[in-house]
DNA sequence: TTGTGTTTTATTGCCTCC
DNA sequence: GGAGGCAATAAAACACAA
């Protein structure tokens, strides 16, 4: 790149000049970047000589020497050497922190002011902005992954107590389903002995048919009915039931009064491919099982909004905006 | 002291926008 | 076409265990 090439030679010419100077003498180098010499940050410590950049720990120290310590012999190694990357120090890491805090983006007047204020050079600023961006998104992505395994826990969770309870429910309609039958049975052989002898007449069955019909949620009185009007009879009394101590949360209950049985009675795909979790198919999920991010706390990002892409208006599934 | 892993600073190449 | 952003990467600086 351009840019960088131009400011690597202007910055190792300008560290190679403050090598050979005392920190107060690197100030009129600095100033042919800097026009303010105010700044707290400025002079010794700027892209031209870091003196103590972390506390003068490591090879800054030798960028640095001192000014009546062998300086020619060692202006003429510095000359050879290449440009070394310098920390930043702590002051002017804690105040680009402060102002990344504020807008981590910088329009051209912010980081020429930065620049100047800290004493570094404004494409210095610019990448320094640059890597805290690029740090700042690893972050949020690594938050992100967690709330989605955090929502991902629960969802499974959920999508297993449902899978449970539906096979007790269908265990439960088997077990009510026999004993009707059973007594369907029973009923029947006493049907037929009553026909041949002839002590039930048209109206009597008619009534008794009408009655069992009336009677939701009453106890049917078997008799003529078919078997259909018994099974649903069952079930609407297995549903009805207030007795039932398993519909007491919202997401049941919205289940059920919802009309639509098909939840628990559709075809029972999770037997199929049952890897459960794996094979957890979001598409076979009602609605009510995918909470937005922000119903479960996750509203970490003002313009976050994970819906875990689910029927409502068909969102895009893991699709979130920044 | 040294080897190794992590963090920070800086470069490069590509892309988008004006 | 230039400026600026980003991803990928290099390399220096740093931390730390052995």
């Amino acid at each position: 790149m351009v840019g960088g090439t131009v400011f690597s030679a202007a910055s190792n010419l300008t560290t190679l000049l403050s090598n050979q100077t005392a920190p107060s003498a690197s100030q009129p180098i600095d100033s042919l970047f800097h026009s303010s010499s105010s700044s707290p940050f400025f002079g010794s410590r700027s892209i031209v000589s870091f003196g103590d950049v972390q506390g003068g720990k490591g090879c800054n120290e030798s960028f640095f020497l001192p000014y009546d310590d062998n300086g020619d012999e060692d202006t003429d190694e510095y000359f050879h050497q290449p440009e070394k990357k310098r920390r930043l120090s702590v002051e002017q890491v804690q105040f680009l922190e402060k102002s990344f805090d504020e807008e981590n983006r910088l329009e051209p007047e912010r980081k020429i002011r930065l620049a100047k204020e800290l004493g570094l050079q404004p494409r210095q600023v610019a990448i320094w902005f640059q890597n805290r961006r690029a740090r700042w998104k690893t972050k949020q992505m690594e938050k992100d992954y967690d709330s989605l395994l955090a929502c991902y826990d629960d969802l499974k969770a959920n999508y297993d107590d449902l899978l449970r309870e539906k096979d007790e429910l269908k265990a439960e309609v088997a077990k009510l389903t026999e004993k009707v039958l059973g007594r369907e049975k029973v009923e029947e052989g006493n049907f037929e002995k009553a026909e041949t002898k002839g002590c039930f007449q048209e109206p009597v069955q008619k009534s008794m048919i009408d009655s069992a019909s009336e009677g939701e949620g009453s106890k049917v009185s078997i008799g003529a009915c078919k078997r259909e009007d018994i099974i649903s009879s069952a079930k609407s009394e297995m549903f009805d039931s207030s007795e039932s101590p398993r519909y007491t949360d919202g997401v049941h209950s919205a289940l059920l009064e919802t009309g639509d049985s098909s939840y628990v009675f559709e075809p029972d795909h999770s037997d199929v491919s049952q890897d459960e979790g794996d094979n957890l198919s979001m598409t076979l999920l009602p609605h009510y099982m995918f909470p937005k991010l922000e119903d479960i706390g996750y509203s970490d990002r003002p313009h976050s909004s994970c819906h875990f892409g689910i029927p409502e208006e068909d969102q895009a599934i893991w699709s979130w905006s920044y």
